[in-house]
DNA sequence: GTCTATATCAAGATAGAC
DNA sequence: GTCTATCTTGATATAGAC
């Protein structure tokens, strides 16, 4: 099913966000994403050589998917009122992507285990908030965004978001309303 | 010094906080605890049966110096256009709390630990959102709002926060604008 | 109320067989 | 490329002395 069979690395990266998704970082140990992988820790750490390469491939891998999630929108999203930080609030908090590729789960196991390792994703941040001030959304309104939409992905990924499916609707019209506003002020 | 250099479960909570900010919630084992509390693994045993209580302890005391700091505010705001919103906005992000008192350091810490412990705060936070629209906020803007807010006070407390204190001045004062705008609509 | 000593256990990592 | 067996470490928790 997984949209990575053919890949080692690939499934086991999975499995340790599903692991992460499932039982929290907590459980992200050597041994439960082996066996969620199907294979041993021996044979884990023949595709990682410990635990901190794996997870420093996993926050690789979340900004390649965001990445890729932002410019497929993009893509799809040719002229309009729409601008960059309406495509990087629905990619960050849309449903229709897989269940298997979550762009937070890895920064919730790697904070975790070290701080230090979320340094790259900190200068994403920077890189993102410049992408959102590209269209005219000022710096402060753009900072906002990205944090609340982060914050609620947060949440989620931690299974403890206080919102349910209406309430979070409601969240995400609101904070695409927040763009088009600041936009026009 | 410490406000609590009396009681001894208060000073090893205090110490708990600054593992967690200074070394990660990673490090947070009861011996690197123990020996910024200055005593042993033993004694600290004695006040917390175990590591859990800690923890739980934590997230109680947290709850409780959130509430009582938004109380604090309220008295020193008795009229005008202030709300329930950009109280709990200062209180959660001002700087003239004492850092020795971290409002964020038991979330990270019980969430690391096991996101089940953060059960509690998920009905906090529905409270809070039901203050913050007593007086006019509507629901998805309180929810975005207290989404930034502890966003950003969540990266700072990891201390990877991608903003200098300038940019967080603009990121409050625009947290502050929300609140006024939104009622005034 | 705090200490030392120790039991117990889980996790990361290595070595070598297949 | 994957497995089993094993080493090592570090963390929780207990027991009993002071």
């Amino acid at each position: 099913m997984g949209s990575h069979s053919d890949n080692a690395r690939e499934r086991i990266i999975d499995a340790a966000e599903q692991v992460v998704i499932g039982a929290g970082a907590r459980h992200l140990t050597l041994e439960a994403v082996a066996s969620k992988a199907g294979i041993s820790r021996g044979g884990l750490l023949y595709h990682f050589h410990d635990k901190e390469a794996l997870l420093s491939e996993m926050l690789h891998r979340r900004k390649k998917h965001l990445d890729e999630s932002r410019m497929k929108r993009r893509a799809k999203t040719p002229a309009g009122p729409e601008c960059e930080a309406v495509i990087y609030i629905l990619s960050v908090l849309d449903e229709d992507r897989g269940i298997d590729r979550d762009v937070s789960a890895a920064l919730v196991a790697s904070g975790a285990h070290d701080p230090e390792l979320l340094a790259p994703a900190r200068e994403d941040f920077h890189q993102i908030i410049a992408d959102l001030t590209k269209d005219g959304l000022s710096f402060e309104r753009a900072a906002v965004i990205m944090l609340a939409a982060n914050g609620l992905r947060l949440w989620e990924v931690l299974s403890m978001s206080p919102f349910n499916a209406k309430e979070r609707r409601r969240i995400i019209k609101e904070l695409l309303a927040l763009v088009k506003e600041d936009k026009g002020a």
